[in-house]
DNA sequence: TCAGTAAATGAAAACAATTTCAAACAGTTT
DNA sequence: AAACTGTTTGAAATTGTTTTCATTTACTGA
């Protein structure tokens, strides 16, 4: 009737050994005589027992398990962070559990609690803000946190991403060297330091350079998905805007859509860079020429960093920056 | 030094009851008075206590975590389906261990291992073909199991999905009206019954209906990514192919643009129709035509299925087919 | 042969909850 | 006042491991 689960006690007995001997034997402790070894694998291969990482995780204080949150899988930039840390997790031993939080900050808190709680080793955070109450619930619990693709202005937690400022910056000049003047900068919600913060001051710096002034119709802060990108194009027409750095993908193409649904011409008429490298900007034609970020490598990166955390091992750094560069396809002249 | 844990036995010793009657506070058991429970519910405040879900786990044998096996969270049909089941999850206080398997028949097992090692409470499996050592593994542990996307022809264990004999069907027949006679077929390997038996099947009886002699050259196995569509054109186009059902997104994107890219108009030279209805459907100039799966129902549907399971509720039907329709898009005329 | 050391083993105590079962209590009914 | 009922409560067992610490065994060199 009720499945019988074979514990690591029936192992013991059958081969005549002690619970001890038999955890030592699994965990693959060296001092157990080969013979011994032999006769408890054996009877485990017999019994086909599997030891309860439940159990397991109650006496040893480790779950090997790590919570990630993610705004949302749908979304290719996260998506392919989090591929990244799976199979660095996975590498390591370890398990991910994985929730959205749809950059709600309440929904982030509490997933955040229901992750400690289960006892997650450490914790892979992606969003955007980190608020304070989330960083009180960080250093409350003494579990190890990283950053992935994510900023904290203030380090005080692990994170791993570019250079967001320098990248933003590279992305205007290009655009400034093709003769443009207005150049519009698309991002979402200014609150977040990473653009509020970085990428502007990387969008101000290039124009200051090109003593271009600010103007604040060019820039607009929009959520990142497909469908507003004709709203969003709307608004930089009205602005005059004839190329534009946006900073997601999928808000991208739905820009790059926009115009070449008004008959215009892309690079002709307008020019567009977007700032993720995700599969997307080689899915669209013209292709979108993009600042490259090593998504895969910042979630594996992250990962990796999180192992380090977690062992307690000497890191060099806990904020890693990582290359880019800027590609240019079909967007941009 | 060491982070000194609030446990069930602290509340109970400030509140001076016994550890019993705190669990039974933190788990709403009714049959508690409400002065006690007043002040266990102080203490546990004054506290700031967590209970220990792993602890819990143990003692209750739920662990409210249920597995989640994935072909790649960066495919936009998965990934759409994965939130669909988080969601869910979510609304029903469980969590998802997310593991990628590259559709590799070891992995799935050896992840599917790991999962029951850590006693999830049940399994939502993403794949395509369900080896006979997977099915071996799914009914020697007694964890529920849902499949979502995935067929198993033996309907031995729950699944959600549409039925997709009749929507290739329905695809083919749509290119028929349009008068095409030459159109192919495109999908992953015929090992999977998803592609092999199901819409093979639904694929020839739309021909046989047509009296159109089956011809193999227009059947084309290849994985599902962006990259191989320059090929797989190439190969359409030998075959003289004129239309192409295509089963996955990425691939029908790498499709169209492999023939735009070589200066055909499309729906005019050649017609498609895709099988997924992800985003990217409609961020393609031309938008693709697709079957309309409802790929985040899907995965909901699955995960609401696996409540029952996992609760023992009765169940009307562990196997069900989500309703489809066609949507002409821009490359069907 | 015997002490000294290292390797191999086991008993029992954690780990932090839930669950079972019996006892205490309170409120009715006779 | 006794008997009966149902609600609250707590003691102790249970869950399946790891870990600590003591003990036994095996081996080495004097």
């Amino acid at each position: 009737m009720d499945k019988q689960t074979i514990t690591i006690y029936d192992v013991a007995r059958e081969a005549g050994v002690s619970m001890a001997t038999v955890s030592r034997v699994v965990n693959g402790n060296p001092n157990v005589k080969p013979t011994t070894r032999k006769k408890v694998l054996d009877v485990i291969d017999r019994l086909d027992y599997r030891p309860n990482a439940v159990a397991r995780g109650l006496a040893s204080k480790k779950t090997t398990t790590v919570g990630v949150i993610i705004p949302d899988v749908t979304n290719l930039y996260f998506s392919s962070l989090a591929r990244g840390i799976d199979d660095i997790a996975t590498m390591y031993k370890y398990n991910i559990i994985l929730a959205n939080s749809d950059e709600n900050e309440q929904k982030e808190v509490q997933v955040l609690n229901t992750l400690l709680a289960k006892q997650v080793d450490g914790v892979i955070f992606m969003g955007n803000k980190i608020t304070e109450e989330l960083r009180a619930e960080f250093s409350r619990s003494r579990t190890p946190v990283v950053l992935a693709g994510t900023v904290d202005p203030d380090e005080q937690v692990g994170s791993v991403n570019i250079d967001y400022e320098a990248a933003t910056k590279d992305s205007v000049e290009m655009l400034l060297a093709n003769g443009h003047q207005k150049i519009a900068f698309v991002s979402e919600s200014h609150e977040d330091p990473i653009n509020g913060q970085y990428r502007l001051s990387g969008y101000k710096q290039a124009l200051k350079a090109a003593s271009i002034a600010y103007d604040e119709e060019l820039v607009i802060q929009s959520e990142y998905t497909y469908k507003v990108g004709d709203a969003v194009f709307e608004q930089l027409t009205k602005a005059g805007a004839t190329a534009a750095v946006v900073a997601d993908d999928e808000l991208a193409v739905g820009v790059l859509n926009a115009a070449l649904d008004r008959g215009l011409s892309v690079p002709e008429d307008f020019e567009l860079i977007t700032s993720n490298n995700s599969k997307l900007t080689e899915m669209t034609r013209p292709q979108m020429s993009t600042v490259v970020q090593p998504l895969y490598d910042i979630g594996a990166v992250a990962m990796r960093l999180l192992t380090k955390l977690m062992n307690k091992e000497e890191t060099d750094e806990k904020t890693v920056k990582l290359p880019y560069h800027i590609e240019g396809k079909g967007t941009t002249k």
